[in-house]
DNA sequence: CTACGATACGGACCGGCGGTCCACATCGGC
DNA sequence: GCCGATGTGGACCGCCGGTCCGTATCGTAG
């Protein structure tokens, strides 16, 4: 069968995805090497990199779901993080979500940032998280240029910063979100 | 005589110091490997070691006189930058010094930005930076808690940070700036 | 049930990395 | 000029992400 796959491969798939986000959700993605995956996904390397092509579509594999999670949330929720709600309470319920977001996932969100120049803006994900950013924030700010704001609160809700101040400097958790509307406005 | 250093040992850091300031600056620190700079400094690999320590410690050894001078015209330098001024005025200049210092060295402090979870944040030379941020901020808004905008501001002048905006997205350099100046507030 | 091409497997292998080690060279006070 | 302290350089180490290919498995056509 054309465009399907072998049953043996997608059993393979499955038990390299799971073993991933175990490691990678105990230990931290980057302390993770992809022999380390084999092994606990009891399976050859080469089968791995065949799957996933590198390290870091196998991050971007096992965050898929949870991204996809979210979107279905923000895009078909109810409001005020789906559509239809009012401005100000989509924008600070978007922010919230998204605090939340990066912090659950905050190892392997690390691991995309830590990869190549703009890697980790580059991806689909993000630049989806920044347009939607954007357009809450202009809802509520109709005509002003919120161009750089935009790109300040998406770097205030990167994983490296966020882990930085809540585990590093030992901020509440409360005190960022806070801080995050703040600069958002009312 | 003891704690001094042998005149060959003199030449080979210079050598390495020039040589590596060089890759680093031609080609971004992130591409440049210590087999690299050996091979430019005209040195053995163990030498290199032997001096530095490891790679991190070189990439410092090279930002330091940078930041040393950048220091003095903190500490002793006129006003605005210097000691002396108008809070407001000294606030502002603060603010241009970092995101010049930063852009202009931004190849190393990348470097640094991505090795390790907190280790940018860590040197002490970020800790500086930033507890002086939060005095001219302070002086500026006496009585609020400037503490989350602290570092929104410092991760806002992140190498890149700044380096997504200005090269990746092609945001002008002013804009940057007036954007950080409008959210340390007038 | 068999035969057979397509597909997938796994682990030896590769180049390159940061970092270490140590036999040997150089330096510089006496 | 001697000789211990200091410095040197590159072979070497373990590990990484990624590749390659002889072999095993799958699933279909007959």
């Amino acid at each position: 069968m054309a465009g399907s796959e072998r049953a043996d491969a997608a059993r393979n798939r499955a038990a390299i995805l799971a073993a991933a986000a175990d490691l990678f959700d105990r230990d931290g993605a980057e302390q993770v090497s992809m022999n380390d995956i084999a092994r606990a996904a009891g399976v050859g390397k080469g089968t791995l990199f065949r799957r996933f092509g590198d390290r870091t579509a196998l991050i971007e594999a096992v965050l898929y779901p949870r991204v996809a999670a979210m979107l279905t949330l923000v895009e078909q929720g109810p409001p005020p993080l789906g559509p239809g709600g009012e401005p100000v309470a989509a924008l600070h319920a978007y922010l919230d979500s998204l605090l939340d977001f990066v912090w659950t996932n905050r190892t392997l969100i690390r691991a995309l940032e830590h990869h190549g120049p703009y890697a980790y803006y580059a991806n689909p994900s993000s630049q989806y998280w920044i347009s939607e950013l954007a357009r809450r924030l202009n809802a509520v700010r109709p005509g002003e240029n919120t161009d750089y704001l935009t790109h300040v609160l998406f770097t205030a809700l990167r994983a490296d910063v966020i882990d930085y101040l809540v585990s590093g400097r030992r901020m509440d958790p409360d005190r960022v979100r806070a801080g995050l509307h703040r600069l958002a406005g009312s």
